[in-house]
DNA sequence: AGGAGTAGGTTTCGAAACGCAACGGACTGC
DNA sequence: GCAGTCCGTTGCGTTTCGAAACCTACTCCT
């Protein structure tokens, strides 16, 4: 795992270093949808083979996708989410979303449900301690633990 | 507004058609701290000055961003998110949210709260029906109604 | 054995995007 | 005048991308 990220103290950038370039995220779009082989991925998406090699490693590098050979002789790899991958859905469930709203003019292409009881899912932030859902123009940022201005040391 | 998205029926690609470049999102991250004037935001993100003018250009004919003037003679325009930018708020926190747990070993630098008691907020998918979050493992997707797949004409 | 097919890369090379630094224009303030 | 601020634009060298050809390494068919 060289892991890379890290960019002056901001999380978004951090993120957007380790999956933030053209093609990352609809990789892992799709291996969130279950399309986990090099040549699938290679159509599916419609990626140049060298760009996918690269990205397909690196995503291996970073730990967000693991490598399972599904055959041997010869060696055939599957790729498949790790914790760490599988914890970008909220990710890219809120990038649907705004899809979904601004380009979407005859309805969403595609819609998430619960399982259990096929109801379309909601996705919000809201305040452990009011119990409400909390809109844009009431969130503020403050520093963190994490924070180097005002740093304690 | 030259729209420019639809990524063939899919909302993540979409999004990432209009916001997925590798400063976009840096840009719009600073437009929700209040920066928004060229010489801070070239400053702030150590962006060329050639790629800002070029970026704000295009979130302001896709509608996300607007130029506000903030005085005449000359004419200096700061840069104001639109409804349509506002609302990549969720996108955000959850890209921040995921670099906060996998690259912020000493906490995150920022904490998102709640501006009328301060609680550090969460964000969840939730289900209407059930009343419970709902994590990735269950969700599952289904052809919404702009699906071209099964299309009904 | 010979040839086609499948799967997963690697190589090559021209096109597009990026990064940097210098320049310009329109003012303000001394 | 002359320096300073703000917002761009221009030119140019470097990096990254994209498309297509090529290379392994097997399997299956005849």
């Amino acid at each position: 795992m060289s892991d890379t990220p890290p960019t002056e103290g901001c999380s978004i950038a951090a993120t957007l270093a380790a999956v933030g370039d053209r093609w990352t995220l609809l990789i892992l779009r799709d291996l969130f949808r279950g399309v986990r082989r090099f040549e699938r991925l290679h159509h599916d998406l419609g990626i140049a083979r060298n760009l996918l090699t690269d990205r397909l490693q690196k995503l291996v590098d970073m730990g967000i996708v693991h490598r399972v050979p599904y055959q041997d002789r010869p060696v055939r790899n599957e790729y498949r989410l790790t914790a760490k991958g599988v914890d970008l859905s909220p990710a890219l469930v809120a990038l649907m979303g705004w899809g979904d709203r601004w380009y979407a003019a005859d309805g969403p292409p595609t819609v998430l449900v619960h399982d259990s009881c096929g109801t379309p899912l909601d996705q919000a932030v809201s305040c452990p301690h009011c119990h409400e859902a909390v809109g844009p123009t009431h969130i503020r940022s403050r520093p963190g633990p994490g924070s180097t201005v005002g740093a304690l040391l």
